[in-house]
DNA sequence: TGTACATCAGTGAACGCGCGTTCACTGATGTAC
DNA sequence: TGTACATCAGTGAACGCGCGTTCACTGATGTAC
């Protein structure tokens, strides 16, 4: 066979893998994980369930590319966000940072529930593949955050207690590399910012503040506050 | 018909309603929310599905009374834990408390998955009803908790911009009636540091955590005692 | 003590549903000569 | 230009599954006389 008709052969195959992930993402908006089922996204597609086969091995397969993909988008737009602002302002960097988060959150809640949540029903996630590396991207980011606001926080913040062990090894070896100052507790802070911001996102978008609080933005943007305050800038 | 046997027959009825979440939630901590299935519960107590009918209108109704109940435990669980604290303890009140709940949520990470994750596949939660109520239960818990801590925490914490209509009324009119002092960013704390809590035993539950932490334990306890930093203890 | 009746918890079979997955096949596209 | 062959994406029918829900029914228990 002719290469060039293998090659466009391969660029239609890649179009159609892409296609199918991108209807299971407007069935996972519209209606959540449950949403995404194989019969669905064929019936959308206006293929056979069968055909989906020819592109994913098994759904499982396709769920852990979908939740890569979402997770990867999340780790753009946060990062996107925290670049808007000015290298120098530690402070600032922290806070878009978070409001990122929870501004994705809130336009993509369905997302944010397949990253975050009970994944589809039945579904393992596997120990590697996109989605741990979109959360070790995301860790990353905010080990970044900490290193700048390092100079303030470590008064407040530092523990000899924490150790290197406390941590996985690629992650320490990755900080150890890339920040060579920074103590293993400046890890463990990025870890616990990371709980901060997600704590009151998850507890919105899953509809348990919804009941008590009117103004979601007013208290998540008063905790970003005070946890700006907690790294001494 | 003869009253003792009316109410005998109403014992043995709301036995076997409680037998009935009794495997409910023994069915939810072994295989994940999707495990309970009315045809599951029954074949587990020896009946047939249809027989549940008699006990609970719907599914829906079963799991309503689940979420509420395993909330409910959640909640006395955690306050129990407080309670062990001298009222005078501020500080140790709120660790306690935030101790309490990750240790009840290790202990029953599907229970806290039903209560705070995407429930059971196409459960929609009433908005009235047992779990908003132990969900209101929690709040004041922790409004408490504020409250003892307010003397050390305004000069930190206190914020002129939150006003009572930031929050649920029924909230608000609580607080100002069980707290007449309490000004309503005190509300908005109490919320915060649920966040707060929620964060990071929401990551560990969901397996967030484990790929970069080796000792959620004791992130989450630097995490507390920051917390109680925060609020000038 | 015995018999006709009422209650009502639970049965069992059926309904229709959507699901993931498999597999022999069709039919369009391109190749070789 | 025409014909025989190869590739392979997608078909369509079937498999077996578990689910929630309904409904006419059985059969044990207790009541009334």
């Amino acid at each position: 066979m002719a290469e060039v008709v293998q090659r466009r052969r391969e660029r239609l195959r890649a179009q159609t893998a892409e296609d199918i992930k991108a209807i299971a993402l407007r069935l996972l908006a519209d209606g959540g994980p449950d949403a995404i089922s194989l019969r669905a996204i064929a019936r959308d597609m206006g293929m056979t369930a069968g055909a989906i086969y020819g592109y994913y091995a098994t759904r499982d397969d396709l769920i852990t590319m979908l939740i890569g993909d979402v997770y990867g988008r999340l780790v753009d737009a946060v990062e996107a966000a925290r670049d808007q602002v000015p290298a120098d302002d530690a402070a600032g960097r922290v806070v878009a940072w978070g409001e990122a988060v929870r501004r994705w959150a809130l336009a993509n809640p369905e997302g944010f529930r397949l990253i975050y949540g009970d994944p589809v029903p039945g579904y393992q996630p596997p120990p590697r593949g996109p989605a741990a590396e979109a959360g070790a991207r995301a860790c990353t980011g905010l080990v970044g955050l900490v290193a700048a606001a390092w100079p303030h926080a470590a008064a407040l913040q530092d523990d000899p207690a924490v150790t290197w062990s406390d941590f996985d090894a690629g992650l320490a070896a990755h900080v150890q590399a890339d920040f060579p100052e920074l103590p293993p507790s400046a890890v463990a802070l990025a870890l616990r910012i990371w709980g901060r911001m997600h704590g009151l996102i998850a507890l919105e978008i899953y509809g348990h503040l919804g009941p008590q609080s009117h103004d979601p933005a007013k208290l998540y943007h008063a905790e970003m506050v005070d946890l700006v305050r907690s790294l001494g800038l």
